[in-house]
DNA sequence: ATGGTCGTTTGACGA
């Protein structure tokens, strides 16, 4: 079973290369992120061609989650279901794929430390918390992907100083993501490859993917039943290759059966 | 040289 995650940056400006890639590496589950589309926008059907269903929430404009499975797609939720106010952004959706529990995320960017959309940023690392105390347990084939716009530590950043008094490297979002995983998560690429320099997102201005100036902030966060059938953990830097790919290039799982 | 590029859009704003 392969599980994929892939910031595309726009649906609309990435659908033929999403297609294209669906088709080149075949994953079972693909969760994608700032689709940037309106729910009756997704393209349902081109997927639908390919053999797969798909679950989508977005609100058009900005931001936009979706789920594409082909081995089954049951129990589809968008958003938090921790008892609070719905989130006023479409950043996650919710999947059962093959016995497998799925979250897509984009959890939101927070800008600059001194910006409300930084708290933001926390308190929307907090709900995800929150939601996975009230419908999931550690013992559950639990598998939260998506962009987590956070650097988990400063091998996963090409230089360690740009993220000082910065977002994606502070301590209360670095914080979150350690409780996340002290809840019972595993950051499955990093326990797969332990060096430094490896990343899945790079600055479209400057050159930057050729310089090799990026950051590994897309993520897939396994409960241990599935860290321990996990038999390679990979980034598919070609898909940042070539003409009008995403800032992202997208991160799979390959999972041995159960 | 304090910018640099994309995507949303057609003027900024978000990343």
């Amino acid at each position: 079973m392969r599980i994929a995650t892939w910031n595309v940056n726009s649906l609309n400006a990435r659908l033929e290369r999403a297609i294209e890639w669906v088709g080149l590496l075949q994953p079972d589950v693909l969760c994608l992120q700032e689709t940037k589309l309106a729910d009756d926008a997704f393209p349902h059907e081109a997927f639908a061609a390919l053999g797969y269903e798909s679950v989508h929430n977005g609100e058009g404009r900005w931001n936009g989650v979706a789920i594409v499975s082909r081995v089954g797609l049951s129990d589809t939720r968008p958003g938090f279901a921790d008892g609070g106010a719905p989130d006023p952004d479409a950043r996650i959706v919710w999947a059962t794929c093959g016995g497998i529990r799925v979250a897509s995320c984009y959890v939101p960017n927070g800008r600059t430390l001194d910006d409300d959309h930084y708290q933001y940023k926390l308190a929307w690392l907090d709900r995800l918390h929150a939601d996975l105390d009230t419908n999931a347990t550690p013992a559950d084939d639990l598998c939260v992907v998506g962009d987590f716009n956070i650097a988990p530590d400063d091998r996963d950043v090409y230089d360690p100083k740009v993220l000082v008094g910065a977002t994606h490297g502070s301590q209360a979002e670095r914080d979150r993501l350690a409780a996340l995983l002290d809840w019972g998560l595993d950051d499955v690429f990093r326990d797969h490859h332990e060096e430094a320099g490896l990343y899945t997102w790079w600055d479209y201005r400057g050159g930057n993917f050729h310089k090799r100036l990026g950051m590994r902030i897309d993520l897939i966060l396994t409960s241990a039943s599935l860290t321990a059938r996990s038999e390679r953990v990979l980034c598919d830097r070609n898909a940042r290759k070539g003409k009008d790919p995403s800032d992202h290039a997208p991160v799979l799982l390959d999972l041995s059966a159960s």
